[in-house]
DNA sequence: AGCACGATTAACT
DNA sequence: GTTAATCGTGCTC
């Protein structure tokens, strides 16, 4: 039995691109009453100070953008599209406004929990969207604030495998790619490769669940 | 106090 | 590929 280990504060208190790389392959774990819910992280992107015309911070301090102000591995809440919340992980020293936004997670655990939330669709597509994780993980307002790393977080982040780069010969590695949904941020802002993915996280999933000593409750 | 718009999604054609 | 749903936020008046 291997046992898991919690993202410290130090994991996020790092440079935004560095921590938003290694979180692909990461376990996010959320504790809802008797249900256990949790998931790979797929796809994250990097939002990173007052200078990034793509960040939240571009704005500066606002009530809004405090959390990001604030320490961090505490979770930062935004609502979007007038229905859809979006969850982020503050990172960098306290005073540098930066987040790593979680667009997509592949559920593991609590599964039959989650596909009640969802539409009948493929299991890859329960989570695979900034809006659809938090539904998944019934994640709103409340979350705003919340410190991931406090012993009695019920919403932390655990440590998984690393995933190497994609290439040629690893097409199943990590690819980053600019950040979606910035039209009419100007560039170069709007273009610079700051979101991570992997394509498909099945050829992982062998060597992830057995990182924890699991196996996947559907095969 | 009012307004335009968005780090999106799902259900269409 | 197109579009409606829907409201918090920041900016302007």
């Amino acid at each position: 039995m291997v046992f898991a280990q919690r993202l410290p504060r130090a994991f996020f208190a790092r440079s935004t691109l560095q921590v938003a790389r290694e979180l692909i392959g990461a376990r996010l774990v959320r504790l809802e009453g008797e249900n256990i819910l949790a998931g790979v992280i797929t796809e994250v992107e990097a939002y990173i100070g007052e200078e990034d015309l793509g960040c939240h911070a571009r704005a500066g301090w606002t009530p809004r953008t405090q959390v990001m102000y604030g320490p961090p591995g505490h979770v930062y809440m935004f609502f979007s599209y007038g229905m859809h919340w979006m969850l982020n992980f503050v990172t960098e020293p306290e005073g540098c406004p930066a987040a790593v936004l979680i667009r997509g997670i592949f559920p593991c655990r609590g599964i039959r929990v989650i596909a009640a939330r969802r539409t009948p669709q493929p299991r890859s597509s329960w989570a695979n969207g900034p809006g659809k994780v938090c539904r998944s993980f019934n994640l709103d307002r409340a979350a705003n604030g919340a410190d991931l790393c406090s012993p009695q977080a019920s919403l932390y982040v655990e440590q998984g495998i690393p995933i190497p780069d994609a290439s040629d010969d690893c097409p199943w590695g990590v690819t980053n790619r600019p950040r979606v949904g910035l039209n009419k941020v100007p560039e170069p802002w709007k273009s610079i490769p700051w979101r991570f993915y992997v394509q498909d996280i099945r050829p992982h999933l062998r060597a992830w669940y057995k990182s924890f000593g699991e196996r996947d409750p559907l095969f």
